[in-house]
DNA sequence: TTGTAAGCGTTATCAA
DNA sequence: TTGATAACGCTTACAA
């Protein structure tokens, strides 16, 4: 089909190999500079592609990076793969990427299935926090984390600066005069549910305030799971006057139980997402929110594993925190006097 | 690294090729029986894994296939790219998935570097209706259009009944009572903005309503750029009750304009989306709206393009058309005496 | 039913 | 600076 070394070799007359060193960036300066220059043409005019399968078996590198994510219709996700699709492709790599439904099980499946493609490196953006496969994993291949980092093994990653986050969400409740602030918190087994939840106690601390009986998880990020959660949260103790959803959609679950408590928002009650995805400036009300730089964190992430790939260095273990910032919607407001 | 076929052949005392032929499905019945078994159990036992680019080199099939999308980050189309991977990988299959930020020159490249990639076909995405390489790329590989249809080449494809979903959404606001109801179109260069755009008018004209001066299209997909049109389509002529915007972001941009003008909605004026991506029915009101099954939609074509590599067959073209429903919320009401 | 052998398109090593 | 050669791991005529 299309042309191949061979051909252009035959056409100019000279040796395969020769073609190859001169097309191969990192061989061109092997060859006699007008010798390239005569290839790169005859190769340009024969539009001829490189076969990556032959190099690939040739080199034992795919040139692909396996991109796992729990769910791509999350729409936290696809800003950061837009930030590794575009990073990659600049380096001539592929992404390769698949979804895993946060079921252990099915991402042991989707790696081994990378795995077998013969990916040069994985991207992680699974979040569970007791990751059996981790370590092993991290033996055979470049990881990087991106928006979780490990507990055990100590791995490149790139997230958010967790405790920056919370700690903006929080402090803009204290300032709006809030002392009685909760945590709808995500399921402890991920890893960020589990930072934040942290952060959160923590930060609480810093300003004097208890946390005691003011924190519930979870145990799915979805709106829904989020209203059981809030619901039960806001009844128990109706002195609760802001809450800090540990993301976009247990806040909006947190909006729907407030509302079905008949508590208004933001006049009754004010509630913090975090991540911003698109549309929480249009939802009702428009969420104040963490914002995280989600596609900075893909490109980010993809840099890692590329400076990786290039093993000459041993690179010191990257772990890159980014910094989100609050940004100020109509889900909070001042704390009325009652 | 991983065990060859050759690893296997060798403990086994049996040549290669016999290994070979007894693990591919489709020519194991070739093999003694005894053989097979013995095979595949060394070959478990080893933890085989053949390798795609050799494998590839050798039949010059990637089994991988390119998937060109505009944007990642407009929830429409992660569902449609899940039901892709879902069914693609089931068969084996690897999707390559791209943006093109509805860039020409963009998608021409992306093409390219999936070409490059040697995909075995394309699924596209990417709605330009004046599409330069389609006709050139569906003579080199097997394609399915999704979310569209091709204006001039006949080619597969898998999109929504358009005719059916906009005359739910004019029927649905008729029997509300409205009669001026106006269509915030998507771009003219567009697939879909076109379908719908003729699909307002016909069903007009069944109701024996005119739809003269109340069209207007837009000239990206953008809230924003619906905002400024709505705007003045709305100005321009106070008794319009209702719009049909030719997607979700549209009727949002719709709202906006409406609430700038001091219009509310639904109570002076209903609007309808389509498509109805994720947290629709949480914006502010919550959006009345033609919902697609946008993973059927990515199944199908994933269908279609494996269906179509297996050439025994020269199956005709499937242009298949999934029928939307309508999804009633808060944003449409009936139509108030004034 | 199995073995032989060639070749897919590259690249790395060695020799010239 | 270039050429010759072998090999990466697999598949597939063809022969046995």
């Amino acid at each position: 089909m299309s042309a191949t070394l061979k051909d252009i070799a035959k056409k100019l007359g000279i040796h395969p190999a020769t073609v190859s060193r001169a097309l191969n960036p990192r061989t061109s300066h092997l060859v006699n500079a007008a010798t390239v220059t005569k290839v790169r043409k005859a190769a340009a005019a024969m539009d001829y592609v490189p076969n990556p399968m032959a190099s690939g078996l040739r080199t034992s590198r795919s040139h692909t990076i396996g991109v796992v994510i729990p769910d791509l219709t999350n729409p936290l996700f696809p800003g950061m793969v837009r930030g590794i699709q575009d990073t990659l492709s600049r380096a001539g790599y592929t992404p390769l990427l698949v979804n895993t439904d946060n079921d252990p099980d099915e991402e042991a499946h989707v790696v081994a299935s990378l795995s077998a493609r013969r990916v040069d490196g994985f991207i992680l953006a699974t979040a569970r926090r007791d990751h059996p496969l981790l370590a092993d994993l991290s033996e055979r291949y470049p990881i990087v984390l991106i928006n979780r980092v490990s507990d055990s093994v100590q791995l490149p990653s790139v997230a958010a600066d967790e405790q920056h986050g919370i700690r903006l969400a929080v402090e803009h409740l204290y300032g709006l005069g809030h002392r009685t602030i909760a945590h709808v918190a995500g399921p402890p087994w991920s890893s960020t549910g589990h930072e934040r939840a942290q952060a959160f106690a923590r930060t609480m601390r810093d300003h004097g305030l208890s946390t005691a009986k003011h924190v519930a998880a979870v145990d799915g990020w979805s709106i829904d799971s989020a209203r059981d959660v809030a619901l039960r949260l806001l009844s128990s103790d109706p002195s609760i006057t802001a809450v800090v959803g540990a993301n976009d959609q247990l806040a909006l679950g947190t909006i729907a139980a407030a509302r079905a408590l008949k508590r208004r928002c933001p006049r009754d009650i004010s509630i913090v997402g975090y991540n911003d995805m698109p549309f929480m400036d249009i939802v009702d009300p428009p969420l104040t929110t963490v914002r995280v730089p989600q596609n900075e964190i893909g490109s980010e992430a993809a840099r890692l594993i590329l400076s990786q790939l290039v093993e000459d260095v041993v690179t010191p273990v990257k772990q890159v925190r980014l910094t989100p910032e609050l940004v100020i919607r109509g889900s909070t407001a001042p704390l009325r006097a009652r």
